[in-house]
RNA sequence: UCCUCCCUAGCUCAGUUGGUUAGAGCAUCUGACUGUUAAUCAGAGGGUCGCUGGUUCAAGUCCAGCGGGGGGAGCCA
């Protein structure tokens, strides 16, 4: 067997101190032609391989550059040197992949994200990107973890969709027609019977209703999975793929459904807390660094963990739409005319600046607003007694802006029909999710979550491509 | 898609009112040193100044178009 390796988390955490192991990892850096600071991925720290001098061939030195890959055979001894605790005195030292250092992009020095991003196959190699993606890992652990204990069932909705009636974003088409060369009907339009589905298809832009149809069934169900979506967005904060989770209960209204976002985002961030320490802690140091650069007041208020914390031992806020119109209209920022777009009247859309003066000025929490204007929201949300407002919830997080937005279903046929009919929906190809009405309704009630916005969240980043290992996004689909 | 800033060595950046042979730090290579921690010291190599066109005696520098990137906005998760 090749793999009789120990893993350096292992070697770092363990008892393993005067005796004999291998490890394999990739170079960091290599210095005095003595000592290698070696990383395998299973921990942000490198393990510390001393090459005692005169034992080892000139030859094999020269092959110990920045990116190389090394079998290390020898004993893990306490640390003559200061920087770490234990250290592994080699006996065998071996070359499993040569790195030319004169063409490896990484250097044994700070790289920004920029350019890191344009070698989205290597950045990998570096401790911020191991960091974030550890984290990723144990983000998407903890998502399942919750929603089993709570006896949730893990629903695959499909990728590959016929409806795009949520009206979530454009979608991305499927085919299997030759671009240049589709089938045509006699007037010149495409002949989607031919097609590989037998009509329009195209990548999915949110499971929900789908996972509607399985909560009417099975009570509670999530789904998590990736999303497509066409938009032409060029921001930070979006992606033309990525995943989402959405879960959807049956039995239940907007406060069950606040409660369970709640709860679920408290969870996953103690989890990360509890069991990503180290990567987080890298993470909170390097954001700190950056945040050296900016003048004072762009800085964030909190360390990172600090801000973690917080979340996890804080309510949310919870007020509605109306209220957070009047806490905008009567602040000093809007009285100032600070806004680019002035608060003066309800049922306008909030606009980022909005949601970040309530989350980051004025409540300093997490906050979740209820009870919007209907003609803002989508289609299938339940209408509220007062005819105006829709069972809605955003809730929205310091630095990122919406994180999750849900609601509270609309249940009743002649409600939802009219609504459809109201906002051009088309209600006879929709006859498959108006089924759960006309079958058994029941309130329900469920949300949609930004993994890769949560994922900023967490680990402090500020671009969404840094946190997905291969971003797509307009013009880009490398690797 | 809109606004705005940027694109000079492998990376991060300087480059004066347009003017001789385009610089620095880091990285890389060579040598020295040898318990280092982004090692240190000495030396060397490394450039289609994003691309195309224009103005000019002369363009890294000015103008236009295109491409790429950052920040902000819209759409949203």
């Amino acid at each position: 067997m090749f793999n009789k390796r120990v893993r350096i988390k292992e070697v770092l955490e363990g008892d393993l101190l005067n005796r004999e192991i291998t490890v394999m990892g990739w170079v960091r850096t290599f210095r005095n032609n003595q000592f290698i600071a070696l990383n395998d991925g299973s921990t942000n720290s490198n393990l510390q391989v001393v090459l005692e001098l005169g034992k080892f061939d000139e030859s094999l030195l020269k092959r110990i550059t920045t990116g190389a890959a090394l079998k290390i055979t020898g004993i893990l001894v306490a640390s003559l040197g200061k920087g770490q605790k234990v250290e592994l005195k080699a006996q065998k030292a071996e070359v499993l992949g040569d790195s030319d250092a004169e063409k490896f992009p990484l250097q044994p020095k700070k790289h920004s994200l920029e350019f890191l991003r344009e070698i989205a196959h290597l950045r990998f190699r570096t401790n911020t990107f191991g960091a974030i993606f550890r984290i990723r890992h144990s983000l998407a652990f903890a998502i399942h973890q919750f929603f089993n204990q709570k006896g949730f069932v893990y629903l695959h909705s499909p990728i590959i969709t016929a409806s795009d009636a949520e009206g979530a974003g454009e979608t991305f088409h499927v085919t299997s027609f030759d671009l240049e060369n589709p089938t045509k009907n006699e007037d010149g339009s495409i002949n989607y019977k031919e097609d590989f589905f037998g009509k329009p298809t195209n990548l999915t832009v949110s499971g929900q209703l789908e996972a509607e149809l399985a909560a009417l069934a099975l009570g509670d169900v999530y789904t998590f999975g990736p999303t497509f979506r066409a938009e032409n967005s060029n921001t930070a904060r979006h992606l033309a793929e990525f995943w989402m989770i959405e879960p959807e209960m049956a039995f239940s209204d907007l406060e069950d459904d606040m409660n369970l976002a709640e709860e679920f985002i408290k969870y996953i961030i103690k989890y990360i807390l509890e069991n990503n320490r180290e990567d987080l802690d890298f993470l909170a140091t390097r954001l700190t660094e950056e945040e050296k650069q900016k003048p004072q007041n762009e800085r964030s208020e909190m360390r990172l963990i600090e801000k973690l914390e917080f979340v996890t031992n804080n309510d949310f806020e919870r007020l509605t739409y109306t209220e957070a119109i009047e806490i905008l209209k009567n602040s000093a920022a809007n009285k100032k005319k600070k806004f680019q777009y002035p608060v003066d009247k309800w049922g306008i859309d909030l606009q980022s600046e909005h949601e970040r003066y309530l989350v980051e000025k004025h409540f300093k929490k997490p906050v979740i607003l209820i009870n919007y204007p209907k003609e803002i929201k989508a289609f299938y949300m339940r209408q509220n007694d007062d005819g105006k407002t829709v069972a809605a919830m955003d809730i929205l997080a310091p630095g990122i802006g919406e994180i999750v937005g849900g609601s509270q279903r609309e249940e009743r046929l002649d409600v939802l029909e009219k609504r459809m009919r109201e906002m051009n929906i088309p209600v006879e190809e929709m006859n498959w999710y108006l089924d759960t009405r006309r079958f058994g309704t029941v309130p329900h009630a469920g949300f949609g979550l930004g993994f890769e916005r949560l994922m900023l969240f967490v680990t402090g980043m500020t671009n969404i491509r840094d946190v997905i290992p291969f971003p797509r996004f307009p013009k880009n689909a490398e690797f």
